[in-house]
DNA sequence: TACTACGTTTAGTAATTACTAAACACTCAT
DNA sequence: ATGAGTGTTTAGTAATTACTAAACGTAGTA
């Protein structure tokens, strides 16, 4: 006996729904997401509820943020006032467009944080041995952070990440 | 009037309290990590309590995380029954530390539930136009999921990421 | 053996976050 | 205008997570 289509479907969210909070995202946010990926045609607000059993409320907002984050997104019927939601389903994509969505981001904020010490520092030089220990360490991982903006302004400019360049990147790494 | 040395740490251990959050991460995680970061010298479980103003209990067990994911490191002086604790400095390495610890997450074992799905859909073969669309959105996820399983595995096979891996990376995105 | 100095575990509390139910606001059709 | 069908906001609740205080375990020392 095959097991069924809903089955399937719903372990497929339950799965999408454990990886969204490993990521530090609501659970349910995985499981509008996972809807989405796997309904052929997009889907209402009232249908989402329907297949999740959450409610209007909690899906409007997640779904403000999953659009925000690029991962799906809105559009409407022409006669119909209803908004419809389908998921991206090209993840690199997504990758992308997450990338940009952080730089206006809560994290942005505290890495400029270390910035603004180490600059601090400079402006206010004093000559210290503790102080100077302080000051390389700040430095160095303002250095690092410098690295990974970088690498993910690099990401955002490429027209498509893609996997062709995955593999590029795994050719440089052999 | 210069800031006091206290002073730029205490902001400092803020921000990194932060990025730590912002990562899913206690806020008292990045706290301990930033003491340790700024220390010149190793440091005891009390002597994190009193810069912290965290309770031991809590710092021994997010001390214990830090030290799995390899931003911390574990010592210990003869003579002495205290253990100390000294930050993880090369970030690069700390980041393949990570992806290793990763593989035996929770993470991982919401990718393989996705993997199986896949897998049970391929045994149990229904020839069903729905059918066949959620196979291909799945097994697209699946691939993407391998992508960047081989990009993780590629780091950590490397001797040290270091900047200079970073900057040739950049390069191939050019 | 018992005492001391440590790290760990545990049981409970505080703080945060995800979610619900219901009021609200807007748009369109009548 | 009024009402029906939408999405959004809000106020409160449930669930989760971070943390504390204190008991516990252990190893070394007298």
């Amino acid at each position: 006996m095959s097991p069924s289509l809903t089955r399937i479907k719903q372990e497929f969210v339950q799965g999408l729904s454990q990886i969204s909070r490993f990521w530090g995202f609501p659970k349910g946010m995985g499981a509008i997401f996972a809807v989405l990926y796997l309904s052929p045609t997009p889907l209402s607000l009232d249908e989402i509820v329907r297949e999740t059993e959450l409610t209007k409320g909690a899906i409007s907002t997640e779904i403000r943020a999953l659009a925000r984050m690029g991962l799906v997104h809105r559009s409407s019927k022409l006669g119909d006032r209803k908004d419809y939601y389908e998921a991206e389903t090209d993840f690199y994509a997504a990758i992308r467009s997450l990338l940009k969505e952080r730089q206006n981001s809560e994290f942005d904020r505290a890495v400029r944080s270390v910035k603004e010490t180490l600059e601090t520092m400079q402006a206010n030089w004093v000559e210290d041995e503790e102080w100077q220990f302080v000051y390389e360490r700040v430095k160095a991982l303002q250095d690092f952070f410098d690295a990974i903006d970088s690498l993910s302004r690099a990401v955002i400019r490429l027209e498509r990440l893609g996997i062709t360049n995955v593999q590029k990147i795994l050719g440089v790494l052999k």
